[in-house]
RNA sequence: GCCCUCAUAGUUCAAUGGAUAGAACAAGGGACUCCUAAGCCCUAGAUUUAAGUUCGAUUCUUAAUGAGGGCACCA
């Protein structure tokens, strides 16, 4: 529809540059301008700053503008505008007709799983990669930002028409994981190792290398063996750590809600990578002080090392590994990376040295960041080991949940299965619901609330929805074929509900689900009043039809946007 | 020191250069014989500072202040 009225508008303007004197002016020169939405329900559904964007070139006033475009408009009746009004300071304002609305509200109900999809991004091949994590290192909550936001992006991608696999890149190979093997083996804990275990031995391993020079000789041989792939007991114990931090990865994201078609280690894109680095010397890279750098500060970035004087790829080598096996095992048009934006940099000197190697591996490659969670009070690392981790975090949050249900009569395994979806769903919606580059201030009681803005709120809505829809089941609720036009005033709901597939776009354009987050709250919270105000399933109400199929619209949409979110939807709570 | 981000109610977040800056939590008050009260209704409360561009700035520019990130062998 907004295409449509920003085709017409543009019509009516090209007419009046050949007609009218005084525009002329504009035949030569390109005008932008939008048809968004309305502000407020009081201005109309959508709006337009047509007149405004041309007030300035044509010497006019805005409202006069408005009036001259909105008079011509007018010649041309169309069904579904109901009412066009100028309004100050020079805005075109569109009212949807009651027919039309219910004309979409039937194509939201056929179009059902469908329903918000679009087709910018059809026939386009992405590949998107997010929630990497650094094996023999805990799963912790910024990697829960991560895979929130990652994952999400992915399905909204998805929705834009997009075909996409989802890939992750798992740091097998690093010094961290030679201290952690280490403490392992001073520990003697390789028999009864567990991924606990794991976290506190790369915080011993972390300490002991900045303390003791002795053990600091030790950790760099221990080093130099993993990367040569050398056999040895340290190689064993890496190996069983290796796999258990692997299949604790695969749990968790699982249990979050994604799963990757493939992935990448490291150890392997760091062998890539070094070669490559080798083989562009002196062109691309220089060697300095013993390690083969990238001289960044070139190309206004900064030097930085890529191999290592003991010659092992540093991250930047394993990055540029990474897009060199991309490039050879994926046929894609767009290659996605989310990480931290600590990472900022980094990637601009992968994109630029990658960009040398070969032009498409920067054209094609986006890398984006999400911001940073602080937290208020003491100074969190996970070198310091007190980064909390996801899993603990879930599990607090479900003991909240428990101890609310406590008076609802559900079956124990009824009880762990919604606070299990509850508890996940208020941790991803509260690092969902607010822009992805922006950092955010973790607070523990926000996080984990299910009140007011928050994931449960959103599941809440759902339930009863679900609930209503039961409840009707004795009316009728097969799509009507000619739905009679509403009795009564219509519900905002109704309109917003429209408003969804522009959503899910916009979220893909600015590569941040928040605006989606923020639709879906608003949407619920509108229904929510729509709800305590009429009794939708009345059969007194001459507007029952009407209010089915809004009822059955709206939680297609919920379903759908929760869906996007990765938040799970549940049958009652 | 150099470079990059960010700064909005008590708190955590929204707002394509446009209409009365919008929510949630916390605070105070209220309704409820009816589809799930994890809900609904009402009240109070904010654009860091100083200049500039613009018909119009929370949004763009410059400076100051504050916070975060990056700046050679961690990722």
């Amino acid at each position: 529809m907004r295409e449509i009225l920003k085709n017409k508008i543009k019509r009516v303007i090209q007419d009046l540059s050949q007609t009218e004197e005084s525009w002329q002016v504009l035949t030569s020169e390109e005008v932008n301008f939008e048809v968004s939405l309305a502000r407020d329900e009081k201005f109309g559904d959508l709006a337009s700053n047509a007149a405004m964007a041309l007030a300035g070139k044509l010497g006019q006033n805005p409202l006069t503008v408005a009036k001259i475009i909105v008079e011509k408009l007018e010649k041309e009746p169309d069904s579904r505008i109901a009412k066009i009004d100028t309004v100050l300071p020079g805005y075109i304002n569109f009212y949807f007709s009651k027919k039309y609305l219910s004309e979409e509200i039937r194509k939201i109900i056929k179009a059902e799983k469908d329903w918000g999809k679009s087709d910018i991004l059809a026939g386009k091949k992405y590949i998107f990669e997010h929630s990497s994590p650094n094996l023999f290192k805990p799963f912790h909550i910024g990697h829960l930002v991560n895979n929130s936001i990652g994952e999400s992006l992915a399905r909204i991608i998805k929705k834009c028409g997009a075909d996409l696999k989802t890939l992750s890149f798992p740091s097998d190979i690093s010094p961290g994981i030679a201290k952690t093997v280490w403490a392992i083996k001073e520990k003697s804990w390789q028999e009864e190792m567990t991924i606990k275990k794991i976290g506190q031995a790369y915080v011993l391993g972390v300490a002991a290398y900045k303390e003791d020079e002795a053990i600091k000789n030790e950790i760099d041989k221990i080093n130099e063996i993993l990367y040569r792939g050398e056999n040895s007991p340290e190689r064993e114990i890496y190996e069983k750590g290796k796999k258990m931090s692997l299949d604790y990865f695969e749990e968790i994201t699982q249990r979050l809600g994604s799963l990757f078609e493939d992935l990448i280690f490291e150890s392997e894109a760091e062998s890539r990578g070094k070669e490559l680095v080798k083989k562009n010397i002196p062109e691309i890279f220089t060697e300095s002080a013993g390690a083969i750098i990238f001289p960044g500060s070139k190309y206004g970035l900064f030097d930085n090392v890529f191999v290592n004087s003991q010659g092992f790829g540093t991250y930047l080598a394993k990055d540029l590994g990474l897009l060199e096996i991309k490039f050879e095992r994926f046929e894609f048009d767009k290659s996605i990376t989310i990480t931290d934006v600590e990472q900022r940099e980094h990637f601009k000197l992968v994109q630029k040295a990658g960009g040398l190697v070969n032009e498409d591996w920067a054209e094609k490659s986006e890398f984006i960041q999400h911001g940073r969670l602080s937290f208020s009070g003491e100074k969190i690392s996970s070198r310091l080991g007190n980064v909390p981790l996801a899993e603990d975090l879930i599990n607090k949050v479900k003991e909240k949940i428990f101890a609310k249900m406590e008076k609802q009569a559900f079956s124990p395994a009824e009880k762990e299965l919604i606070a299990e979806k509850v508890a996940i769903g208020a941790l991803k919606y509260s690092i969902l619901k607010s822009g992805a580059g922006k950092n955010i201030v973790f607070d523990f009681e926000k996080a984990t609330s299910f009140e007011g803005d928050t994931g449960p709120y959103l599941q809440y809505a759902l339930v009863r929805l679900n609930s209503v829809l039961k409840n009707a089941q004795g009316a009728q609720m097969e799509i009507e074929p000619d739905l009679k036009e509403r009795a009564g005033e219509i519900p905002l709901v109704e309109k917003m509900v429209l408003q969804f597939p522009w959503v899910v776009e916009k979220s893909f354009l600015d590569k941040s689900p928040h605006h989606l987050a923020n639709y879906l709250f608003k949407l619920s919270s509108e229904f929510s009043s729509f709800y305590a105000q009429t009794k939708i399933v009345d059969a007194a109400n001459p507007d029952l039809k009407n209010n089915l199929m809004l009822t059955k619209a709206l939680q297609i949409t919920l379903a759908n946007g929760l869906e996007l979110l990765g938040l799970e939807k549940l049958e009652k709570m």
